[in-house]
RNA sequence: GCCCCCAUCGUCUAGUGGACCAGGACACCGGAUUCUCAGUCCGGCAGCCGGGGUUCGAAUCCCCGUGGGGGUACCA
């Protein structure tokens, strides 16, 4: 049963959801699921201009993607709906008309062009840009006048002039403002949109929101909340600021540091739970030692109180060593799941797959899955399971395929493997170390020049295993073909580099 | 410019006045594994931004500096 602890997230949907939306809505999500509260996602679309459905979209698949559910939204409606700000527009004006009725807001007709000049003006003289206050006390007939002009009005919230005001942040600790810093806020826009300062002030109050958790580039705005709320007599909701998550030249975190969106991490592989552990561990940290935790046990030992105040940088390196544990330690048939369509994309490997097949995919997965860091990767690495169509990299070309004793090796390699009568992994390795023995040479004289010429790679799993995977025959028509090419002298070095697919960057 | 925030290895972090000549993880380097490594195991390198205080004692508290970041919109 839900308590009375209630958090939002509330993205823009202007763009593309990165990782620091998802770092917040992950908090926001931690807290309230650890606490037994409610999480709300609310759209905050007062942007107009920037706000898209598809942008939306990209949030909803983000959210889903990561694991972060919500208990009241657009979608699933909720007892303080509509969870849409543009659907709100009437809410807003009723508290906006409490505020010029209390001449606590006001019009103001200044256009963008003189605002403009304004804070040219002050920054000419060296004093703090900020809105003059010129419009405060307009008349009537002023007001007349400058409509018969054409200007259309905003809205300005009076803020105080003297004074400060104290923020008590959970996280952020007391921080205190300067009242005669800030000009008065426009919160309605030309448009009759409000600005997200009215929107999120009184969103929050009547969605009942208790905790407004979200990143420190909003903690300067909250001076402005928290005198909205004084003057719409709105009980303020806690507050903690969660640290900015940093590029690696330690700049906010943007689209200029290439791979920002959650999707594209989806897309090149990451598996989720190893997102959300990962993101978990910026800006907070169990007290233990370990990293690799579960949704559970992180959600067991989550406290706001425990988050750091310092912002850290997204590290891809350490996401993705992180990932390569996750796929290590995940179940091969759950990775041969999510593996499957990006095989089958490449081409790979059938659409409709028999059972047999799919038990032998799993089977490839096994034997591959602790060294695969990235799902992405995996259709290159294991390629030559699939496929007869691979490279011979240079380095197996260098060490062991341009090798003048290597085409009569592999002739008579193949010969052997094609007798067996029981292909495993045990009779494939009596093979090639009794091959070896007889001509009083060491297993591995036998072992890599196989692994050449079956896989075109020199790295890999177990080459008994691996083989077993493959077709008797297949391994044989491979052994055969690289031991042809190999005498006609076509398996020499390139001058190609080798091109190991990494981690992605 | 002004306001605010932040400051422990390259990066994520533990640390809340004595248990710290600072612990873990990623990355990096070295060794082992002789069936390879991009896998595994073992080991190593590397840090309290600087200066002043307070205190018997400071990574930890205070001040100043420096560095970094955020904000300064009719974006959120």
């Amino acid at each position: 049963m839900p308590n009375a602890i209630r958090v939002r997230f509330a993205p823009a949907p202007t763009g593309y959801m990165h990782i620091g939306n998802a770092h917040t809505a992950l908090f926001n999500w931690l807290f309230a699921r650890s606490q037994g509260g409610s999480m709300v996602l609310r759209v905050e679309d007062t942007d107009e201009l920037r706000s898209t459905d598809e942008a939306l979209g990209v949030i909803y698949e983000g959210l889903r993607w990561l694991g972060v559910d919500w208990d009241e939204g657009p979608d699933i409606g909720g007892p303080y709906g509509p969870y849409v700000q543009s659907e709100r527009l009437d809410i807003y004006q009723a508290y906006v008309q409490r505020l010029i009725d209390a001449r606590q807001a006001y019009e103001c007709f200044c256009t963008p062009e003189e605002l403009e000049e304004q804070r040219e003006l002050m920054r000419a003289r060296g004093i703090p840009p900020k809105y003059d206050g010129r419009c405060r006390d307009l008349s009537q007939e002023d007001k007349q006048r400058l409509r018969a002009e054409g200007r259309e009005p905003c809205i300005r919230l009076r803020v105080k002039e003297t004074g400060k005001t104290i923020i008590n942040d959970i996280i952020q600790g007391q921080v205190v403002y300067d009242n005669a810093l800030i000009g008065d806020p426009v919160i309605v826009k030309t448009s009759g949109y409000p600005t997200y300062h009215l929107a999120v002030v009184v969103d929050d109050h009547l969605m009942q929101i208790t905790h407004v958790i979200r990143a420190v580039e909003h903690l300067p705005n909250t001076q402005i909340h928290l005198q909205l709320q004084e003057a719409l007599d709105i009980k303020p909701p806690q507050y903690a600021h969660l640290p900015l998550i940093l590029g690696e030249d330690r700049t906010k975190l943007s689209k200029r540091h290439g791979a920002v969106a959650v999707t594209d991490y989806a897309e090149q592989g990451f598996l989720p739970e190893a997102m959300f552990n990962f993101l978990a561990l910026l800006g907070w940290s169990p007290g233990s030692e370990e990293e690799i935790l579960s949704r559970q046990e992180i959600l067991d030992r989550f406290s706001l109180e425990a988050c750091s105040s310092s912002p850290s940088v997204f590290d891809v390196e350490k996401a993705t060593w992180m990932n390569g544990e996750y796929i290590t330690n995940a179940d091969a048939q759950h990775v041969a799941d999510l593996v499957l369509p990006l095989l089958q994309e490449e081409g790979l490997i059938e659409q409709d797959l028999t059972p047999q097949r799919r038990q032998w995919l799993v089977k490839v997965v096994d034997l591959m899955k602790s060294r695969v860091k990235l799902l992405s990767t995996f259709s290159s690495w294991a390629r030559y399971f699939f496929t007869d169509d691979f490279e011979y990299e240079n380095r197996a070309r260098r060490q062991w395929l341009n090798d003048s004793q290597t085409p009569a090796k592999l002739e008579t390699l193949a010969d052997r493997l094609e007798a067996l009568s029981e292909w495993s992994a045990d009779t494939i390795e009596t093979t090639v170390r009794g091959l070896a023995e007889q001509m009083d040479i060491k297993a591995a004289e036998v072992i890599h020049p196989c692994r050449a010429a079956v896989t075109g790679t020199t790295i890999g799993p177990s080459l008994f295993h691996l083989m077993e995977l493959l077709e008797q025959s297949d391994v044989v028509a491979r052994l055969r073909r690289a031991a042809q090419l190999s005498a006609a002298g076509e398996l020499a070095p390139t001058d190609q580099e080798d091109t190991p697919s990494g981690p992605a960057t």
